[in-house]
DNA sequence: GCTTTAATGATTGACTTCAATCATATCGGC
DNA sequence: GCCGATATGATTGAAGTCAATCATTAAAGC
């Protein structure tokens, strides 16, 4: 019979609680602990699904928890190949004992699943981007320490003088890096955070890699990040003649091709 | 036909890393993107399954991601009824502008819970507990800072020096602090790091809130956190008559007791 | 090279999930 | 207090999922 309409919606708030709770649950669990019947469980999971609340599945329905770090899987799906070879070759660098800073981006996921495959001894991973967490956090033999910071909405990262501070605070072997585009002025990103935390970590770094694939060529964003005399290292995919023909030239050895 | 163990191998990890971007897949789409039959997608799930690499659901799979905050949320399903009513308490403490500080445990995230029902304006949580972040992370007009430090593991918390360092950094107006037992002698926790953070943590902060429901009266822990005689506040399911019962008397006020 | 082992895909039947429909009973507005 | 709106549970048929079995074929082991 019907029910008051707060009845209702405490439901529903439950049942979102309940399955942040434990991340996914089964429609028959929903049920008995809602205490309704598999049709009224079924018409709030839809009525939460159209709010985005959760996600569905068949026979059971995920947490928003999940959802926390959806546009970044989603950003993860592209590119995977260039990606692939970008963070073999930075992988490759990482020696025993390291201490090797990864940003926020989706070549730092992919370098970290390089290394979860092949984990060098005694190793520090020190980063900003909580979705390496997920790959890098339980790994035996590996210590991870995040820096602090403002968490970004939306993204899994965090900024702010926080991680500026922390930052500076750290001793770093190896730091692999992102950009948003690269021209021949030099590498480019978008928000002043992100290069503020990037120009503390540079500083502080015995090495510094840029990881770029070919789909930043001649893109420019926002804010400039560095000029290419102070470029150490560049890993892509790309080669030398391509990015000449964009107007960049690189003191020998600064580019580092991808394996294959 | 049958294929050579390596393909199979690289097969199985290929799925289980599948799923850890994605989160979900169902069956259908695990045969797409693996280029199997549906039988052999299903032995490729039951084996990781069986080495808990991931966790399957009718129709689908989780990736282990979902696993990684597992302990964390059973503990949540304890004593959920005394930590309700010491989280109200708490989170009614919390006004408009305040810098509030949740420490790691499940008290906390009662607190968080509750705090996303009515929440204050402008308020800023500050914490070094990585499960927050998916409660409170994206909430708006909340403003949401992590200590650094390093992952504790299997535990979703940042400890160690750098997150003593970025706390003494901090301006804090309401820490939420919690333990592990109490006895006469005062609160008791598991871990020096903790403990250390904990300190720093009182040190910045306006006021300090323990937060112990009555299972931790009596019980004791390797470590001393704080004696009586410097705990501003205690929220507690317990009345000041048990207290005095197991030996702790309190200055008038320092008790918060629960609300219903 | 021959035998044994095991990975694969197809098929089958039991079981589960799902959306739609319907009767019912209560809530909410007037 | 009345009436329309709506939340609920039951039912049903279609579609989907699952475990078991079997033949096939190639890898492993000797």
């Amino acid at each position: 019979m019907r029910v008051p309409r707060h009845v209702v919606e405490a439901r529903r708030s439950r049942l979102t609680e309940l399955l942040l709770e434990r991340g996914y649950l089964p429609i028959s669990e929903l049920c008995e602990e809602l205490g309704v019947s598999e049709a009224t469980a079924r018409r709030d999971l839809s009525a939460l699904e159209s709010e985005e609340r959760i996600t569905r599945t068949y026979g059971g329905a995920l947490g928003e928890f999940n959802a926390t770090f959806t546009s970044f899987r989603e950003r993860l799906r592209h590119d995977t190949e260039a990606k692939g070879g970008i963070a073999r070759a930075a992988a490759a660098l990482v020696k025993p004992g390291m201490k090797v800073y990864l940003d926020a981006g989706t070549t730092s996921f992919a370098i970290a699943q390089e290394l979860r495959r092949h984990l060098p001894e005694r190793i520090t991973i020190i980063t900003n981007n909580l979705a390496l967490l997920e790959t890098l956090g339980s790994l035996p033999g590996a210590k991870t320490i995040l820096l602090g910071g403002q968490l970004l909405e939306r993204q899994s990262v965090l900024l702010g003088n926080e991680a500026v501070k922390a930052a500076a605070a750290q001793e770093i072997d190896l730091a692999f890096l992102s950009a948003q585009g690269m021209t021949a002025q030099g590498l480019w990103n978008s928000q002043r955070d992100i290069i503020r935390l990037q120009q503390a970590v540079m500083k502080r770094a015995g090495r510094s890699c840029f990881c770029l694939d070919r789909s930043k060529l001649g893109r420019t964003a926002p804010e400039h990040l560095v000029a290419w005399t102070k470029v150490g290292t560049l890993i892509s995919d790309l080669s030398l003649p391509e990015l000449r023909q964009a107007g960049i030239t690189l003191k020998p050895g600064v580019l580092l091709p991808t394996h294959s």
